[in-house]
DNA sequence: GTCTATATCCGGATAGAC
DNA sequence: GTCTATCCGGATATAGAC
């Protein structure tokens, strides 16, 4: 599932670009510049650029920035309801939340990205209110999801933690989101030592099979 | 101390400005705006308006926007430097970091801000290399006390946790930055779920008291 | 669907008067 | 030390040809 949820674009070749889906290309190269740089960080121009289109190509797609903004909130959403989908099929709680670690990795790995929800938030008062509303959706899904897994992880004995699921969610949500933002400046060890440390809490026995693993 | 770490210029009277520290006004205005908005949200213009003063008083402390990023941070980093002398002062370490925690219930009511490592994290690669610097020395200052809070406690027996104090340091910082985030975006309640369960985590029979006080 | 060309605005920055 | 005036580049956005 790992490359359907990081889906960038690859130097794309400006030469032929016979009538395909530029859409999709924009929101993939726009994603990298949004999750590298911040929202306030990437202009049109950058995209055109990357792609060897123009200006104008882009806003015939999106035309005005708010929308693409929009939009690529929106498909990562629908990517992760995919992911979640996939995911659930997994039946160990801790196998899933270390699904999720490794999409923290992934970020990590390309270009030092961050996650969608810690851009979001950062930038949280200087994004379109359209933005923000998606941002809500976004937020509120992956909390969601941290909750039920944890959930399942008590009931299982798969997971270690003390207090109730919902407080518990957000710590995991906010220490991976944080962590991934601060191994970006202080360096990328720093997101293996917040993983060890979280899987030495969380995992209990299956933290050893964890740390051998990376 | 908190009155110190979190200065914010407060509806500065446009009217009298008589010879009066101008360029403090400025970086406190700068101050709240960048841990509202980020680096690539504000502008001289918006400094300006709200301390009703002209674009180039501003060029004239702060030639450039770079230079007003790094001696953002430069305050930022004295300010702190002078905290941890007067938190040092506490004896037990527990209450030191609860101390930490506090801030974080500052920011959050200080107009939502982030906190400026956050803020720092998350636009990383589109910033001025000068700040990227200033932004790795705050990042490892922060981390350095947090390590020797951490020790300290586990010294005292006044903090719990599992692990290796460096590791724990890590998980303690990307949480409370990335749960501020989170509670901008999902509500406030999102920062005190946190902090409950990092209290109940860390505190163990001091944790009650916390909550008392909370 | 993509191009060229252009409009408009904004943000950072400088010159020179006061 | 602050002002007015202005320059320049960049970013969003539109018009109209192909």
């Amino acid at each position: 599932m790992l490359p359907a949820m990081l889906k960038s674009i690859t130097s794309a070749d400006a030469t032929r670009r016979r009538g395909r889906d530029t859409r999709e290309e924009i929101l993939s190269c726009a994603e990298a510049l949004w999750q590298g740089r911040g929202y306030n960080g990437f202009s049109y121009h950058h995209i055109a650029i990357q792609l060897g289109i123009r200006n104008a190509a882009i806003h015939y797609h999106f035309p005005s920035k708010e929308n693409l903004g929009v939009a690529l909130i929106q498909r990562y959403r629908a990517r992760f309801a995919e992911w979640f989908v996939e995911v659930r099929k997994i039946e160990l709680a801790w196998q899933r939340l270390h699904r999720y670690f490794d999409l923290y990795l992934d970020y990590l790995n390309a270009e030092c990205r961050v996650c969608p929800s810690g851009i979001l938030g950062a930038e949280f008062q200087a994004i379109p209110e359209e933005m923000r509303a998606e941002a809500k959706l976004l937020m509120g899904e992956i909390y969601d999801w941290l909750i039920e897994t944890l959930n399942l992880g008590r009931q299982q004995g798969s997971l270690k933690f003390i207090g109730n699921a919902e407080d518990k969610a957000v710590e995991i949500g906010a220490s991976l989101q944080g962590g991934l933002q601060i191994a970006r400046v202080a360096g990328a060890e720093r997101l293996h030592q917040l993983l060890a440390q979280m899987s030495l809490e969380l995992f209990g026995e299956n933290a050893a099979a964890v740390a051998q693993a990376a």
